[in-house]
DNA sequence: GCCTATTCCTCTAGAACTAA
DNA sequence: TTAGTTCTAGAGGAATAGGC
C-alpha cells in the first residue's frame, strides 16, 4: 500500500536515470568490502576510507586476525567508534575463520543460512549483513537503511517500522537481482545525500512532483 | 520471547559568535 | 560585511536493559 502514484520500479528508473550506474561497493577486494561494512557503521564513508588507507598494507584477513587489537584500533580510528569497531572485526574474522577465509565458501551457502550466521555475530546487525551478503558475496539482498525509510516514506509509501517488514516489501515488489539491488541502493543513498537530506532540499529535486512530503509542505 | 528505549562514540553540518 | 572560529544538535548501527 502506498499513496504515491509510482511503483518501486517506476523510482527506481528515475533514480538510475538521473544519477547513472553507481557500481558499488567501493571496494578493491571482497574482503576490504566486508571491512568496509564493518567500519561504515555510523560514519561518513570518506572516513572510512581514510581508515581503509591505513589498513592497506594489511587488508588481509590473516594479518588483521593476527594483529594486535591496539594496534587496529589505532588504524581504524579515522571512522570512529574504534574500540567498538575493534572487537567487532575481531569478531566477524573469528567467524569468518570458521569459512576458510573464503568468500567461494559463503557463495556456496544459502542466503538466508548465510545471513543468520552472519547475524550470530556480536556486532553484525542486519543492514551490515546483508551488506556483506550484496556487495561482497554478491547474492541479491535488498539493503535496508535510514535513508530507505526516510525517501520511501517522503514519497508516499506506507513504510513498516521494522527492518525485515522493509526489505520484504522491495523483495516482493522487485525483480529477485543482485545488479538491480545493488544499484538501487547506491542510488537511494546518493539521493538523500544530495536532495532528500534530514533537512530536504526540495525545490530542486526532480523527484518532487511526485513526492508527498514535497506537496504537503 | 518480543518490543521499545537508551546508550555507546565520533563526526559533520549548520548556527552562532568574533575579529578584521 | 566578510572570513574565520567555535559551539551545538543531530545522525548513525548495534548492544543492552527494561517493560509488557
Amino acid at each position: 500500500m502506498n499513496n504515491t502514484e509510482l511503483t518501486l520500479m517506476e523510482i527506481y528508473d528515475k533514480l538510475f536515470n538521473y544519477y547513472g550506474p553507481q557500481n558499488w561497493w567501493p571496494g578493491d577486494t571482497d574482503f576490504e568490502i566486508m571491512l568496509g561494512a564493518i567500519l561504515t557503521q555510523n560514519t561518513s564513508w570518506e572516513n572510512v576510507e581514510k581508515a581503509i588507507l591505513n589498513l592497506k598494507p594489511y587488508l588481509d584477513p590473516y594479518s588483521i586476525s593476527k594483529m594486535d587489537e591496539n594496534i587496529l584500533s589505532v588504524l581504524i580510528k579515522p571512522s570512529g567508534f574504534f574500540n567498538v569497531k575493534t572487537k567487532r572485526i575481531k569478531n566477524f574474522l573469528g567467524w569468518y575463520e570458521q569459512k576458510g577465509f573464503s568468500v567461494n565458501v559463503l557463495r556456496e551457502m544459502k542466503t538466508q543460512d548465510l545471513r543468520d550466521e552472519l547475524l550470530s555475530v556480536n556486532g553484525i546487525g542486519r543492514e551490515t549483513a546483508d551488506s556483506i551478503i550484496l556487495y561482497a558475496v554478491d547474492k541479491p539482498i535488498f539493503v535496508v537503511d535510514a535513508y530507505t525509510k526516510r525517501l520511501f516514506e517522503r514519497i508516499g509509501f506506507e513504510i513498516p517500522k521494522d527492518y525485515d517488514s522493509i526489505q520484504e516489501l522491495f523483495h516482493s515488489s522487485l525483480e529477485t537481482n543482485t545488479y538491480l539491488f545493488n544499484e538501487y541502493h547506491a542510488l537511494i543513498v546518493i539521493h538523500c545525500k544530495t536532495f532528500c537530506k534530514s533537512i530536504g532540499r526540495c525545490e530542486n529535486c526532480f523527484l518532487n512532483n511526485c513526492c508527498n512530503f514535497y506537496k504537503n509542505k
